[in-house]
DNA sequence: TATCACTATGGAAACGTTTCCACTGGGAGG
DNA sequence: CCTCCCAGTGGAAACGTTTCCATAGTGATA
């Protein structure tokens, strides 16, 4: 690695002083034509660039802003960093970016890296608002910060869906197909209030609706045993014929795994999912789903950071139940007819699936 | 935001000198048991950390490591920074992101700006490895770094799918399944040296197998009206059963426009993507593919700029035909018969698809 | 001509670290 | 008892900037 040109080697190449420099360059001050000539070739020759750190130690500031998500796998923290980031470089500030893949004990030590550093300012996604340690720790040291995704406590700024608005939302759907008894499949249900805010939203939106109350499937990160799971939750709720998935993702996945059961989606069970990726467009039957703009979240969130730091007034974020639309879709419809079991169903294949056949399912039978 | 506590405070309220707290938190060099304790106790209740910026001040290095990247809209290159992210991180570095929309210019002050913040490190995925202004900087500088998805120019390093022959592998596929004049829809053909390497591996694997030259369809970034374009590209090839789609998001949305073009897939025309995403596997049909591990790409990339920094031997990639493996999908079969065109076809709907009927097609006629 | 205001410039301090060096005191070895 | 060595410690320099302040020169004004 090159050994690094300072302001020195400049000043030293132009013969003046290392202040005269730093005037020439940063237009601070005035400064001779004849300097400004000397000072500028010198840079030129050298390949003189100014060094980040030096400043930073200066000024005290680093233009850089910390940013804490639980993972990129997941295309909604995806998008919303990549909204973030657009909002934070249009601002002339670098992002740092943590990954905590859920877990509190990364988001703490993140954080604490990152105010090592100096970050001029923190936007993040812990999993319990209430009760994270590292958000403890930014309130303490004053830094300018913003929540995503997380339902704001007291005095916080937070960019989120209403997902316990949205929650409701989709259980107001279920009830207008028709749909009396659904049920809720849940992931990271322990580690993520948002999470736990759809539940509750779907419990009250159910009640509400003189629905029945959901029935609960909470599974974790990996769905190697869908199915299996599947299976059996459906037995143990046989009247069920919907169920919202706390992601779209997921919902695809719980889909591919009803019709592996021999069930029909919509007709033995409908199935709504949450995030709004584009795919879900894209597959038959196409997934009805919340829809979000996790892009626009970030956006707005890093906007929020750089209003605090400037001293400016706060971007204003959407109406709580404008945070999300509800997109209807083929794999939610009326239920075809209460479900029963034990008997021989259709087996799904590609193209052998015609939804007007009243499938009956197997799994009942293959347990 | 509160004002920071150094060193000298810490200093100040143990009664010693900075040099002596210095010491005693880094362990470097002796102190009486006595004087450890008063430092410490001092720092509790100072709640003192260091600051990063002093010390890279100082130490020359300032343990953050540049990543710069088209886009994050990508699962591909997510899940390429995730890990990437990941092993960075286990390592003690930091990560400043950057995106550049596929931008030249964006790259080159990207890196630039990399430099100023005297990253120790560059993991970089450019739009054109072989003339990239901001590599060309990294070299001149001498920066550690390695490139991520690029086709690698002399003496660099460079984590990346070997697309040449995946395209050939591709080609080889349709071939085995009796098709003898496919097609090959590229995106971003012109900023990505990675489409063309595809393009040119699929055109040489065409011509192994004896088949006809492949019809490129290239588009742009929008895919507004796939539809149209893809109504058009196949009344110009009519003999064609087979499309190449160079990512696997497009290729969903291909079956979609195929579909509303009243086409069965795969009966009328087989579709094979690029990339290996998860929800390929969900969907009916599920998708033919390419898979890749980006993760493991971004991880191994990682791994390659930390032995330079550390002066390690470099972490062995996988070979070059290792680098990815083709999945099966019910989206590349026989072509049903050889496409004729002008007939009224079966309008496509959810459920009444049957595959094993031979689908007309609308397209000429309605066009 | 003396004063003033202002441009042009360089020296030096400051930012928060680490590290070199110098200084002290005490124990061991002669 | 005198050296010598070493643990223990603090002062100060250095890293690359910016900025305050002092100085010098210049032209205009009184």
């Amino acid at each position: 690695m090159r050994p690094t040109v300072t302001i020195k080697d400049v000043a030293h190449k132009a013969g003046c002083g290392v202040a005269s420099v730093s005037r020439v360059l940063n237009g601070t001050g005035p400064s001779s034509a004849n300097l400004k000539k000397r000072v500028l070739e010198a840079v030129d020759e050298l390949g003189f660039e100014f060094s980040e750190v030096g400043r930073s130690l200066q000024s005290n500031t680093t233009s850089t802003i910390g940013c804490v998500v639980p993972s990129l796998a997941n295309p909604v923290f995806a998008d919303a960093v990549q909204g973030a980031q657009e909002a934070f470089h249009a601002a002339g500030y670098q992002m740092l970016l943590v990954c905590t893949n859920y877990d509190t004990d990364s988001e703490a030590k993140a954080i604490r890296t990152l105010l090592a550093k100096q970050v001029d300012g923190i936007l993040l996604t812990v999993s319990d608002a209430t009760s994270s340690d590292g958000l403890k720790t930014i309130q303490a040291r004053e830094i300018p910060h913003c929540l995503l995704f997380n339902l704001a406590p007291d005095n916080e700024n937070s960019w989120c869906v209403d997902d316990h608005s949205a929650a409701k939302t989709v259980a107001g759907e279920f009830k207008s197909k028709g749909h009396r008894h659904v049920g809720i499949l849940a992931l990271k249900f322990k580690s993520s209030d948002r999470a736990r805010q759809r539940y509750q939203g779907f419990v009250q939106g159910c009640a509400n609706n003189n629905m029945c109350k959901p029935a609960l499937l909470e599974i974790d990160d990996d769905s190697e045993n869908l199915t299996e799971l599947l299976r059996g939750f459906l037995q143990q709720n046989q009247t069920l014929t919907g169920l919202f998935v706390s992601n779209d993702f997921l919902a695809l996945a719980t889909i591919r795994s009803a019709r592996a059961l021999g069930l029909n989606v919509p007709a033995d069970l409908s199935i709504v999912g949450f995030d709004g990726i584009e795919v879900g467009e894209m597959v038959e039957p196409s997934l009805a789903t919340i829809v979000t703009d996790p892009k626009s979240m970030g956006a707005g969130a890093a906007g929020t950071v750089l209003s605090i730091i400037n001293d400016t007034p706060r971007p204003v974020q959407p109406a709580p139940d404008l945070s999300f639309s509800f997109r209807t879709g083929g794999s939610l419809a009326a239920p075809a007819a209460e479900r029963t079991d034990g008997e021989k169903a259709a087996t799904f294949s590609p193209s052998n699936n015609p939804s007007n056949q009243n499938s009956k399912i197997q799994w009942e039978r293959s347990s």
